[in-house]
DNA sequence: AGGCTTATCGTCAATACGACGATAAGGAGC
DNA sequence: GCTCCTTATCGTCGTATTGACGATAAGCCT
């Protein structure tokens, strides 16, 4: 067996990239630091992850926690383990990144002060490296929204096509042919159910209903410009 | 400040995949284990991480160790958390892959019986959770030479098209067109940079010799058919 | 020289994509 | 009702990329 001389002690945590798509702007769920240290600073939602449970399963608790719904795309981002990225003590944590169609009100987590979606292009200083984490679980999403099903992650159960090429055009900051990007979506085996309903929440023609479908890759897929 | 009782204590190691092409298959760098648990099994390379080290410092620094090259592409892959993984004791491990040319051979690390290249292919049973991860970095590598320049980091300094191709049709088992292969590679901007020699190492017409060029990523992508 | 091997260039049809015209189908104002 | 406006959806066309594969180039071997 190890002696306690063999390994030094670390810390372990979780931190959540929580994002959706809300008021025609990409939105980080962040909380406001009750404590010291960056007390009053907005960071990451996350915590300690606990002896008898996975990392994994840590992540999963604190996303339930923090924002009242379960069910939610959650993968890990990556782990940060700079010596001095906490002042108190070696901390090193785990990353995970959330995708969320636009919910209610975040719920007010028990040792925060305040939580509340903020858009990622006017969030300021954050705590800890979490400026950097939320910029890494960025990319990673608008990457992923190239070659995988993960922008239905962003819409309701029931959703149309131009509520789903909203979310690439704000994810991605881009504007995208209306009409291309039907032809697009549509031609995807897999990706779109149509559900025979049709709704007109945006005027105009009512445009038809569909739900997720089964296929978790885009092919071929649909990429940014070169350029970006 | 925190106290003890805030936190549980882990301890935070890291696992190297170290991939590289040899014999004509994709092989890993594993060590036997000289210890128990799992004594005389094969394991990846790893350790822990020092007090004042960050995370990828130590994967750096064990890459040396083990490979005795340094300078070659190291990124992380992945943190494995779950409770029992080491019978020891809580451990979170972060593993890292790396891609190596074909290297001489490697070090007997020092706490490593052995070492050794092992075919992918006729990976038994690892010690830990390690054959997950071998796992996941093989499939990390094989996704990621299709929009990266990252197959070039399987060859020497200087190779030619038909090597590159090689590296393709192990990593990813299947057989390629000679001609559109090189078609596709030559025509990306800034994968390749003519180097003016040519070489015959291979019987035939002598070949064209590359470096590596400045691009990182591969646009157009090379895909793999989409069934596969 | 003739044959074998691999490298490299070309051709052609199928496919995917960007730009954009045309039509469909609802609501608002009259 | 009709007209206009909005958004949805379909279609067309020219271009770029791909996969299949023929043709030629340039070494080595006998």
């Amino acid at each position: 067996m190890y002696s306690p001389s063999d390994f030094p002690p670390f810390a372990v945590t979780v931190d959540l990239v929580v994002l959706t798509v809300r008021s025609d702007a990409l939105c980080a769920l962040l909380v406001r630091r009750g404590e010291a240290p960056f007390r009053g600073r907005w960071a990451l939602p996350g915590g300690f992850v606990q002896v008898a449970e996975s990392v994994d399963a840590a992540a999963a608790r604190e996303l339930v926690e923090e924002t009242g719904v379960s069910g939610l795309h959650l993968e890990q981002l990556g782990t940060y383990g700079e010596p001095r990225r906490d002042p108190r003590m070696r901390v090193v944590s785990v990353a995970y990144l959330a995708l969320a169609p636009d919910l209610p009100v975040p719920v007010a987590g028990t040792d925060a002060a305040d939580a509340s979606w903020v858009p990622v292009s006017g969030v300021g200083a954050l705590a800890f490296d979490h400026a950097q984490i939320l910029a890494d679980g960025v990319e990673r999403a608008r990457a992923k929204l190239e070659y995988t099903a993960l922008g239905t992650e962003f819409c309701p159960a029931e959703f149309t096509v131009a509520e789903l090429r909203r979310v690439y055009e704000i994810v991605w900051g881009v504007s995208l042919d209306p009409r291309n990007f039907h032809r697009k979506v549509t031609g995807v085996e897999g990706l779109l159910e149509a559900t025979g309903e049709t709704t007109s929440r945006d005027g105009g023609r009512p445009a038809a209903l569909y739900r997720r479908g089964a296929a978790g890759v885009l092919y071929p897929p649909l990429v940014r410009a070169p350029g970006s």
